[in-house]
DNA sequence: TAACTAAGAAATTCTTAGCCC
DNA sequence: GGGCTAAGAATTTCTTAGTTA
């Protein structure tokens, strides 16, 4: 919910209502009324909120989706279309060193693998 | 712009307004004003938009900020600073959907491991 | 001082119907 | 069919002032 994020927010940077609405440019009484749950500030006050506390919309918006957080993560680091794919990598970056490497190397060895087959024969794989 | 972001989605899906208006349960009306951007949906349909097309609500938004994104990934999926786990990464978004999946296999068998190690007491709960 | 609320004003959105291509 | 728009209804938000602790 974006009140209980914002009241957090808020607190972390020991700002009042007042202060932060200056910042934000807006009333005091709307800031309050979107911290109680009460009003929805619009699009732009949203962004305004997310920039000054450099956080995602989302974030605020408690809006959580693996998918498209993968979709984002791929449009910003160019990465692979497959979101398995993806999350298995997201998945191994929190892995201990150990099992990472385990991982690496076990890719390492698929990467031969791949090489052999394609000295036998063409690949024919469709997306 | 939602509006541009929105048509683009739509069509990438081949829909009509009616068809998508259905599916996210507004009327074509609105969601014709969205597409022109004459009006804005409440923070609950903005939600479904995204979460039908698999995008965060700061893609629809059009919410670029860098520090914001990578505060998100790195809370999000503590992406790695290991630079040979990123190499097999991309070296995996390579492969054929074969060596794909069993890299992806094994990642997940690494994660139970992972799992294992972590706790003290053996659950058995299947996930 | 800091935060919350009431109530009328103002702005925005929704609905329905109709129009254009 | 597919998409856009007008206008009144409905809803939401804003503003101002006042209340509470």
């Amino acid at each position: 919910m974006l009140s209980d994020r914002l009241v957090k927010l808020r607190k972390s940077k020991k700002l009042t209502q007042q202060g932060l609405a200056d910042k934000l440019q807006i009333t005091r009484s709307s800031l309050s009324q979107y911290e109680i749950g009460k009003r929805q500030p619009d699009y732009g006050t949203l962004k305004k909120i997310a920039d000054f506390f450099e956080v995602t919309t989302d974030y605020l918006l408690d809006h959580s989706n693996e998918k498209s957080m993968v979709q984002e993560h791929k449009t910003s680091y160019n990465l692979t279309d497959d979101p398995d794919l993806q999350i298995a990598f997201k998945d191994a970056s929190d892995f201990s060193e150990e099992a990472r490497k385990q991982a690496i190397d076990f890719i390492k060895y698929l990467k031969e693998k791949e090489k052999e087959k394609g000295r036998i024969h063409k690949d024919k794989d469709n997306n």
